[in-house]
DNA sequence: AACAACCTCAACCGCATCAGA
DNA sequence: GTCTGATGCGGTTGAGGTTGT
């Protein structure tokens, strides 16, 4: 959908007006403002961004707009085939851990992913009849997912001794936090997951 | 043209975790 | 050690666009 920017949203859920706060979908004027926010005081600080900037919304929803919308680099829409691809096999290492996926996946935002799988992705899986991943949203809709998800790695590794557990997931952890991004990471990433998967 | 079904995606909610007082 | 507010994450909802009949 061609969102983009300005014209941010016309589309959206419609709800009842909170007595106070602004809610629903965003006006170009909104997201202006909260750009020039963040402009001068960061990405941080979201109750003061969203008091500074007088937009009557509270700091969650700033941020949320901040970060799927409004953020620097993020692309919008197509994913291509590679795209997919990978978000297939992060999805089956990691489960439902969107933010991990999404931090894979240069300019994609967790949101995006998380649409895309729920009903792109978990559509096709269940065209082709295969329940194995077993953790599309509405099935299992628990927080614990990527706790399971990392229970069935430590299954999977052979010796999964008690000491070797909270080790294990720390590294799963460790392994996929590539906090200094870089855009070869993409292709790198798919390289390995070629080997392991 | 009208209607229905399908699809997309922005935005909300609730909960967990973290950090500072 | 406990409390509290901030932050982040995943699940869910539902309006609106698109496509098919």
């Amino acid at each position: 959908m061609a969102g983009a920017t300005a014209n941010a949203s016309i589309k959206g859920k419609q709800r009842p007006p909170n007595k106070k706060l602004n809610r629903g979908p965003w006006t170009a004027e909104e997201d202006r403002r909260l750009a020039k926010a963040v402009d001068i005081d960061g990405p941080k600080q979201w109750p003061i961004i969203a008091a500074k900037s007088g937009l009557n919304r509270c700091a969650k929803s700033c941020r949320l707009r901040w970060m799927n919308y409004l953020r620097p680099n993020i692309k919008r829409g197509n994913i291509s085939d590679q795209e997919e691809d990978l978000i297939i096999r992060l999805h089956k290492l990691l489960g439902n851990r969107w933010s991990l996926i999404a931090a894979r996946l240069p300019s994609r935002t967790d949101n995006e992913i998380k649409n895309y799988w729920n009903y792109h992705l978990r559509k096709k899986k269940l065209d082709k009849g295969f329940n194995d991943v077993g953790n599309s949203t509405r099935d299992m809709g628990s927080k614990n997912d990527h706790k399971n998800e990392e229970k069935n790695i430590r299954a999977n590794s052979s010796n999964g001794g008690e000491e070797d557990e909270k080790a294990t997931v720390d590294d799963v952890d460790d392994f996929f936090d590539f906090s200094n991004e870089n855009p070869s990471t993409l292709e790198w990433v798919t390289k390995f997951l070629e080997y392991s998967g």
